[in-house]
DNA sequence: ATCAGTTTTCAGTAATTACTGAATTTTCGA
DNA sequence: TCGAAAATTCAGTAATTACTGAAAACTGAT
């Protein structure tokens, strides 16, 4: 039942984008095919099977199979169903915020968490020489960053876009706004500023 | 030459947080070795060799050598040398933010300007199709979203360490912050604030 | 210049990861 | 409930990546 028009010829610019993804994806955990179905799925007009990926792509049907359910589990593709088709359509969300998220998400739950856990548990440990002392302190700082960051992107998160947008334009700037707030608090405080 | 104390036996806190590496390592870029190979270098109270690394871990003479020369490479680890002692030595940066703005560089070096030029690239052909200019568009929203994140990144590389971190606590509240300046803005414009 | 100590390279091999096609299971319309 | 269409699983194989030991290259003290 062929509802839509042949995908299967990639324009050049569709194959540019979709072979550096696969390039790219496999420098991640992401192996060089999950790379390029996503990336082809993402600038795709219109939801897909995974026989037009396979015929696109050349793959195996089994391939794009075991593709499409690791990039769910990324949640970075939606299955969807078109009325009077019984095959599974997938899309990816367009919006770049969304996709950013997303993936902080699970990378989050999946490296950030266990690798804090681990640190937590070595903290937690008596440190009997003063080689694990130090080792322990490097464990301390480490687990420190990547806390203050994992909170402070919660809170960013929690921003609207607009603030958002508004704060990364002001990059460093915001500096000297939050010297006027300091000084400002410190006033109404009663002290001089230093 | 046996200058240092023999330190091959590991604490167990250090091999859990050298196995953890390894674990993590491998769902990067980076391998099971080459991340090992770093985190015991980064919990050492002193310059290791190789040598010294790999009777550790148990890794070939040779292992060590190619995986030190990719951690150099991401410029993880320095080389150094003890005096008295032909061998090199290495050791790594403790401080976290360091370790953090480093690897930040490499990754962007590596894989956000390759993939910002291919994008470029591709948003400068003529699109002929509509799919091509449906393409294109989603490029672009994630060009724009990584060029913005960079350029953000750069000046915030810029604050000192004080705003920073007073910045990523604020967290949020810098919101109600952008807001007063805003209006207060609007204010000595001349306008009524909406 | 020599040479012992050291690091690097690299061809061969081991281990891991990716991919396929056939078989099985699931799904849903009739 | 059945059966055809679709999706998934999985054992076998292909491809890739990691690792080793032996040999080559390098280094710096004498």
């Amino acid at each position: 039942m062929q509802v839509h028009p042949n995908t299967s010829a990639l324009s050049p610019l569709v194959r540019s984008f979709v072979s550096h993804f696969g390039e790219m994806g496999s420098r991640w955990g992401i192996n060089r095919t999950v790379g390029q179905i996503y990336a082809l799925i993402f600038v795709s007009p219109r939801p897909l099977n995974a026989d037009d990926i396979g015929e696109s792509l050349d793959f195996s049907r089994s391939n794009v199979s075991m593709g499409l359910k690791e990039l769910q589990a990324w949640q970075l593709v939606h299955l969807r169903h078109l009325p009077g088709d019984r095959r599974e359509y997938f899309e990816a969300p367009t919006d770049a915020w969304e996709i950013f998220r997303t993936l902080a998400e699970v990378r989050r739950r999946r490296e950030i968490e266990p690798t804090l856990s681990m640190l937590r548990n070595a903290l937690l440990e008596e440190a009997t020489t003063e080689e694990d002392r130090i080792a322990q302190q490097r464990m301390k700082s480490m687990h420190d960053l990547i806390e203050l960051m994992t909170t402070w992107f919660d809170d960013v998160q929690r921003m609207d876009q607009k603030t958002l947008a508004q704060l990364m334009k002001m990059g460093s700037k915001v500096q000297r706004l939050l010297q006027l707030t300091g000084k400002a608090k410190l006033a109404a405080d009663g002290k001089s500023p230093s």
